[in-house]
DNA sequence: TATGAATGAGAGTTCATTCAT
DNA sequence: AATGAATGAACTCTCATTCAT
C-alpha cells in the first residue's frame, strides 16, 4: 500500500469493503436458503443461519433488518436467478413454440440446478403467508413480462396462437409451471415431465 | 326421567354423555382445520382453536395430547371425508375412462365442497414437516387402494388402458391431482380444468 | 327390608353409609401415600390419585377439600398408626433402659411394616414446606408426649437417667430416630442398626 | 488500550468476556441455590431464579440448557464445594482417628459454612427424584474415595481400624454424616454433635 | 463491522379445582 | 355420592431482536 497514491487506495480499500459486504450478504442468503428449505419461514432459526454462515448470530442484523425482510430479499435474489437462468435458455429459441416447450424444460431443469432455492420457493408460495405469496408475484413480475412479450405475443403476431389475454394467460401458464414442478418425489425430482406439460398447454394455446 | 328404570336412565345419559363429547372434538378439529390452514402448523396457536371453537384453552388438551396429535388426527378425519367424497362419486360411473375423470371432476370438486380442509391439506403436504407428509401418505392409502383397484384395474382388465404397475401409478394419479388442484386463484378456486388434467392423464394410460 | 322397623333401618342404612364413606376415604387414603412417596408433593397428581383408588377424578373432592388437605389428613392418620404401632411395642418393656432400645427396635421395625407411609413421612420431613413439617410436628405430638412421660420420666424417677428436660429430649431422641431410620439403602431399607443407635443414645442418658 | 498492541489487547477482552460469562454462571447458580433449598425442585420458579440473580427470565437458558440441567451443574459445583471444604480440614490431621472425627467436624462445620447449599443437598437426596440422587452419588466419589484411601485405608495400615471392605464402609461413614447431620432445628443447626458422631463410628471400626 | 450476552413476549402444556348432571 | 368435562393460572422453554463492546 505504501506506492499506492492515496486516492486510489481509498477507493481500492472502498471497493474491497463493499465487495467483501457483498460477499457477506452472499452467505447470509446462502445459509438463509438452506436453513428456509429445511424448515420453512416459522421454524428457521435466525441465529443458526448466521452461524451457519460462519458468523455470529447478530452479524445477521446488520445486512437484514428482521427475519421477514430476509426472507423477501432471499426471494428477490432467487427470482432474479430463476429468471436469468430460464430466459438465458429460452432465447436460444426463435420459434414460439418451441420456446413454450423450452420454458418448461428450463423451469424444471432450474429444480436440478438449484433444489434447495427451487424448494424454498415451491414452500413459500404453497405455504400460509399472503404477505410472502404476494412478494414472490411481485418479485416474478420480469418472468410474467417475458412470457407475455416474448413467447405470447410473438406467437399470435405470427398466426401461431389463438388469441388471448397476454398477461393472464402468462400468469397462468407459470402457474401450471409451479403447480406441476413442484410435485416431487421423495429424491426431490418432479414427477412430471416438462415435454408433457408443454403440449398439454400448447394443446390449449394452438390456433 | 321419572317413568325410565334406572339402568336405562343411566345409559341413556351415558350416551348423551359420549355424543355431547364427539361434538365437542368435532368442534375442536374444526376450529383447529380453520386455524391451521389459516397460519400453518407453525404459527397455529393452540389456545386460539380452544377458544374459537368457544372452550377455555385448556380444554384441548382434554381431546388431544398435543399440537402435532391434534394435526395428526385432523389430517385422519379429513383423509376420511376426502375419500368418502370422492368415492361416492365416482362410483357412480362405470366405464374406467369415466371414472377417471370423475376423479379429478370430484377431486377437484371437493375444494369447493370443503376448501378450509383442501387448504390445509395442500399446506402441510408441502410444508417442511417430513412426518406430516408421511402421515398424510398413511391416511390416504385407502384412495390409493380405490384408485388402483377401481379405476386403474378393470381399465386394464376391459383392455382399456395399457398395462402400468397399478400402486405406483395410482401414487402418481393422485400425486397430479394435489399439485394440480393445489394452485388456487386469490379467490381460492383452481386454476385449473379438472377435465383438462384428466384429459391429459388419459392420453397416457389410453392402450 | 320390609321386615325392619323403619327407623332401625334408617339407622342401619346410616352406618352402612357411615362405613362405606369411610372406605372410600380409607381407600383414598392409601392411594394418596403411594402417589405423595413416589413422586413427592409438588409431582403428585390429584387425578391420578383418585383414579388409582378406583373413583373419577372428581371424587377426592368430596372427601378432601384440597391436594394440602389431603396430605395434612394423611400425615394424621400415619401419625396415629405409626403411634399405635410404636407404643403398642413399647409398652411390653417395663425397664427405662429396654424401652428407649425398644423405641429405636419398633421405630425401625415400623419402616419394614408401612415402608411406603414411613417414605413419606421422611420425604415430608425432609422437604422444603415449613407448613408440612409443623403439622407433622403437631400431630407426633403424643408420640413426644409418650416418650417422654413413659420412657425419660420414669428413668429419671428411677435414678437411671440423668436428669434432663423431658421434652426437648423427647425431640431429640425422636429426631435422632427419624435422622438414623431415613437413611435407607437402595433397597428401601435402613442402613444402621436400631441397636447400635440406641446404645448411642443411653450413653448419652446414663447417669 | 491507547498502547496496547491489538492482538494482546482482543485477548485481553477475550478473558474479560469469559470471565464476565464465568461471574454471570456463578451468580445465576448462586440464585438457583438459594430457590431450590427454599422450594424444592418441583416448586422451584426458573424465571424468579433469573430475576432474582439480576437477569431477564430468558436469560438463565443462555447457560443452562433446562431447569434439570441447572439442578445438576448446582449439584456438581456444590459437592466440589463441599470436597475442598472438608479435605483441606481433614489433612490437616495425620492420625486416622483424628481424621475421622475431622470428618465430620469438618462435615458439620460445612452446613453452618454454607447453609443453603447443604439444605439443597439435604433436600434433593431425600426427595423422590432417583436421577438426581444417582447424580449426587456420582459427584461425591471423590469423597467416597478419599475417606476409603486417606482415612480408612491408612488407619488399616497402621492397624488401628479392623479389617473392612474400604468403599461399602465409606459409603457407610458418609450416609451417617447425611442422616445426623441433615436434622436440623428451627434456626437450621444440626441437632446432633459431630463429636459423639464419631464417636459412635470409632467404636464401630476400632479393633 | 462483528460479536454474543441479555432480553422478554409469547408459545405449548399441566393439572388442581369447580360444578352441572 | 360419584362423575368427568371444562376451566385458567402458572409453568418451562424458545428465539427474534437489541446493543454495548
Amino acid at each position: 500500500m505504501g506506492d499506492c497514491p492515496p486516492i486510489l487506495w481509498s477507493i481500492t480499500m472502498a471497493r474491497l469493503k463493499k465487495e467483501e459486504r457483498g460477499q457477506t450478504r452472499v452467505r447470509l442468503l446462502e445459509a438463509a436458503a438452506g436453513e428456509f428449505a429445511r424448515a420453512g419461514y416459522s421454524d428457521a432459526n435466525i441465529n443458526t443461519i448466521s452461524t451457519s454462515a460462519g458468523f455470529a448470530k447478530g452479524t445477521i442484523y446488520n445486512y437484514f433488518p428482521s427475519k421477514r425482510a430476509l426472507l423477501l430479499a432471499l426471494i428477490d435474489v432467487t427470482a432474479q436467478q430463476h429468471y436469468d437462468f430460464i430466459v438465458e435458455r429460452v432465447r436460444l429459441e426463435l420459434d414460439p413454440r418451441r420456446r413454450l416447450e423450452a420454458l418448461y424444460q428450463a423451469g424444471f431443469a432450474y429444480i436440478a440446478h438449484s433444489p434447495t432455492k427451487a424448494h424454498l420457493l415451491f414452500t413459500t408460495i404453497n405455504g400460509p403467508d399472503e404477505a410472502f405469496k404476494a412478494h414472490i408475484f411481485e418479485a416474478y413480475q420480469p418472468m410474467f413480462r417475458f412470457v407475455a412479450e416474448e413467447i405470447l405475443a410473438p406467437g399470435y403476431e405470427q398466426g401461431i396462437f389463438r388469441p388471448v389475454e397476454l398477461s393472464s394467460m402468462a400468469l397462468l401458464l407459470l402457474t401450471i409451471y409451479l403447480g406441476t414442478a413442484s410435485q416431487l418425489d421423495p429424491q426431490g425430482r418432479p414427477w412430471l415431465d416438462p415435454g408433457q406439460v408443454a403440449a398439454l398447454v400448447l394443446d390449449g394455446l394452438n390456433k
